[in-house]
DNA sequence: TAGATTGTTAATCGATTAACAATC
DNA sequence: TAGATTGTTAATCGATTAACAATC
């Protein structure tokens, strides 16, 4: 077989460089969405999300040739658009919904989907008194009837927010649906991610724990004692 | 100075390992939780969070000599013992949320605080009809309520869950107030951060379109074409 | 003792960066 | 043209891993 992705180095994209990807789009999203609609250049982009300008060059040379204009920069309209073709993001992307109205309802208060490119347009909740519920339109259906028809909807990706118990069948019935990636926002260690399927986690335990370190650093021993001198 | 921090080795730990320390804390934790309490492996470890065991040793080669015990492994409840020390993780550490009660009180439908040594104890609501409500037995303030009084509760970390364009506003007052720490819950991609804060933010929307990279990989061209031939 | 697993070093791998020719 | 910035290479940096002596 050929190789078919026409990236233009032709060797898998490194996963740190694919979320820098997301990020560059996320951002020249904002800023077309506040009205500007100029030039960008490699420095800017890199001061902006904290790297070198090189590293955000290097990362665009897997976006193909002619990214940017020598002397001048990038278009921010046009590098948004061969970064939305390379991550494969149609105008509006459908994605699925597993967890109760309560815990959706309440992520859409900060997470509207709409509002960065997505569209809500299936609900299930493990929690049998949503069963019936309609949100954005759509009616909550139980976990066990998440199916292939997703498929059909075009939905690719789901967002699970369920009960600790109820994220490994989630998972499983998501992957036997044909959804090829799942993002847990539930806090979670340990899940059987099924062949096909690629997950991702969201866990405000351990990021917390992790700003504890930084929060903490240098204070641990009081600096009178006397060992302290030498 | 002297270098007060204890660890084995006195560089400063990269920011990768840190955030498997984390990990290794929480995953020991569910352990703990559901009531095993034997011997693990650098094996198992890795296993479980998909590294290889050279990682997981040298990982944990940050916490000090006599960690584990040669032929047998690590205790369970002594390694996560020593992994909270090295984070400053204590009992249980205090934290504020700054968002709408909407938006936090949903966050904990899937992380409630207490079960992850966590307690929430100071909230702060840019959305005025919060005025007056109590949380968790807390009343929730408003944003300009921000002050170094946090200090005094032993706060040293926050969670932001507010609308897009109340995020810097908080930040700026969380770090005037001294806190140390915040996690940034609502998609953003530009917030100027002040000196001697370290913040982390959680975006969703660059994880999904992460995913859908993944999920529509090795299908953009048709297979049928005459020039895949050669 | 034989088997297992740690702790650690040295080798490998891969990502970041400096630097600069190309070019607008 | 002079100034700016890209695209890319080669050098650097740092993280991962294989391997094995130490040791339970």
């Amino acid at each position: 077989m050929i190789n078919v992705r026409k990236t233009a180095k032709s060797k898998p994209i490194p996963a740190i460089v694919l979320h820098r990807m997301a990020l560059y789009h996320c951002l020249l999203t904002d800023w077309l969405l506040a009205g500007r609609n100029n030039s960008t250049t490699s420095k800017e982009l890199a001061n902006t999300i904290g790297v070198t300008d090189a590293t955000v060059r290097n990362d665009l040379s897997y976006l193909g040739d002619e990214t940017g204009v020598r002397g001048v920069g990038y278009s921010i309209s046009s590098l948004r658009g061969l970064l939305g073709r390379f991550l494969t993001l149609p105008p509006s992307a459908p994605i699925a919904f597993v967890g109760s109205t309560k815990a959706l309802g309440s992520i859409f208060s900060f997470f509207p989907p709409e509002k960065f490119g997505f569209i809500a347009t299936a609900f299930f909740s493990e929690d049998p008194s949503d069963r019936g519920t309609v949100v954005n339109g759509h009616e909550v259906h139980s976990i066990e009837a998440i199916s292939p028809a997703l498929g059909n909807l075009g939905i690719k990706v789901a967002v699970v927010a369920t009960l600790p118990n109820w994220i490994q069948h989630s998972v499983n019935l998501l992957a036997k649906a044909g959804i090829k990636g799942v993002l847990i926002i539930t806090p979670s260690t340990e899940v059987m991610i099924p062949d096909g399927v690629k997950v991702l986690h969201i866990r405000i335990p351990c990021d917390l724990k992790t700003l504890l370190y930084h929060a903490n650093l240098g204070e641990e021993e009081e600096p009178s004692s006397f060992e302290m001198v030498l």
